[in-house]
DNA sequence: TAATTATATTTGTGATCACATTCTAAAGAT
DNA sequence: ATCTTTAGAATGTGATCACAAATATAATTA
């Protein structure tokens, strides 16, 4: 195993050893730190964190059961290998769930959250323009959970964010070998459909920019970008 | 704590401890015999069991990212309390999310397979003749997953179930105050559908068995239920 | 009697240890 | 050289223990 370096992250006082190991472990999944097909073992990262066995298991159990970590039948713990057809499931689940999320959104949301939205958006853009990638990858997913968490009653998005982990290293490949990931904003459109209260618009934005932006590689890119990262 | 009744429940050879006891209160949470609000201990578990906490601490950790659990500020854990809201996400997210499997079944649906859910829905009215809701019920998930699996690179299997465990506990809850769940069958419009590969149709029929099935109870029903329930 | 304090018990948590399985690699045989 | 065997190390797993926080129970006070 190699020696995987995770970002120290904050950690809250009073947050249970567990908890932090499933955040940093979660955050470096997200951003496609950890490369998949790479086996974890559990003494490995409990050492990275300097911490014992027992927390770092329940974190993987969980990371396990959202889909980000894949128990193999020898029990060794992996990054799940992505392929075309995984791929084209994430994208098409994720377009479904984050719609529906939107939809029942709409009538919660105030005009202290598209505020907010739009000052996420903005921020994205400044580190899109400084190529940050991770930064505006984390800034997008800020900017939709503000939206789908404006419903009190939402209950799905820890799945949405189960899919996000899912996708998430394969756009570490994917940052690796093109120089900007290309965010295609359909974040203006989806705030002015809000600002008229407009559902069917909303989730019109929403499904655009997750087919042209993420969902937009072809295929041939994907199985490109695959082959280059030798899995 | 009450005395939790755990069924023993198959295990097979080989099978870790952690594993084994998140079949076992899967299960139990999945048919209802975990009470909402009841609050759950981890050396309760371990001793009913016959195990020692650790094991027990990662199938509960597995079960509260799996939404069937939720954990308390005090770190106590519980099952969640339903709501009318609440009822109402879960429906709606599970015909959406349920539809989407379904419509990315149908290319890979075979008619061994149609042939299966025949059986299983066979079973089913047999359960229901009998008035074993319990098996009713799970015979019921299990016609919905046989289709929702046809599809080889289906990645959302463990997101429907994650609302099949969450509407877990208000079953539990309806099976004690209604004489019989009263199974709307749609299942025979479902496989009419499937044999003429026909996607809007296989979709419809499982959007109606969801919301003229459980998703049919009226609001006031719901209210009534939760109340004589004490929630 | 009601409220408050003090004590005892329960509970979650995390580190450690022992055991069995799996993996690695060195040694041997074909 | 290639395959097989074997010894060593690494790894997942589950029980146990100690500690701190939370809860419940008993004792005390107003």
């Amino acid at each position: 195993m190699r020696n995987l370096s995770l970002e120290p992250l904050d950690r809250p006082e009073g947050m249970p050893t567990h908890e932090y190991a499933h955040r940093r472990l979660r955050q470096a999944i997200m951003v496609g730190s950890i490369r998949p097909g790479e086996s974890l073992t559990i003494r490995g990262i409990a050492e990275a964190m300097e911490s014992s066995p027992t927390p770092v298991r329940e974190a993987l159990r969980r990371l396990s059961s959202e889909g980000a970590l894949k128990v193999l039948d020898n029990r060794r713990i992996m990054v799940p290998k992505m392929t075309v057809e995984r791929f084209g499931e994430l994208i098409a689940l994720r377009s479904v769930l984050e719609q529906h999320a939107a939809r029942r959104a709409v009538p919660h949301v105030t005009e202290r959250v598209i505020d907010r939205m739009a000052e996420i958006d903005q921020a994205q853009d400044g580190a899109i323009a400084r190529a940050d990638n991770a930064t505006a990858l984390l800034l997008n997913q800020e900017f939709h959970r503000t939206l789908y968490t404006a419903n009190p009653d939402q209950i799905l998005m820890p799945m949405v964010e189960s899919v996000w982990l899912q996708l998430g290293p394969f756009l570490g490949i994917a940052m690796e070998h093109v120089a900007q990931l290309y965010f295609v904003d359909r974040h203006q459109e989806a705030i002015a459909a809000l600002r008229k209260r407009d559902a069917d618009a909303v989730a019109a934005a929403i499904d655009l920019d997750i087919r042209e932006g993420i969902g937009g590689f072809e295929r041939s890119a994907i199985e490109h970008l695959l082959r280059l990262a030798g899995q």
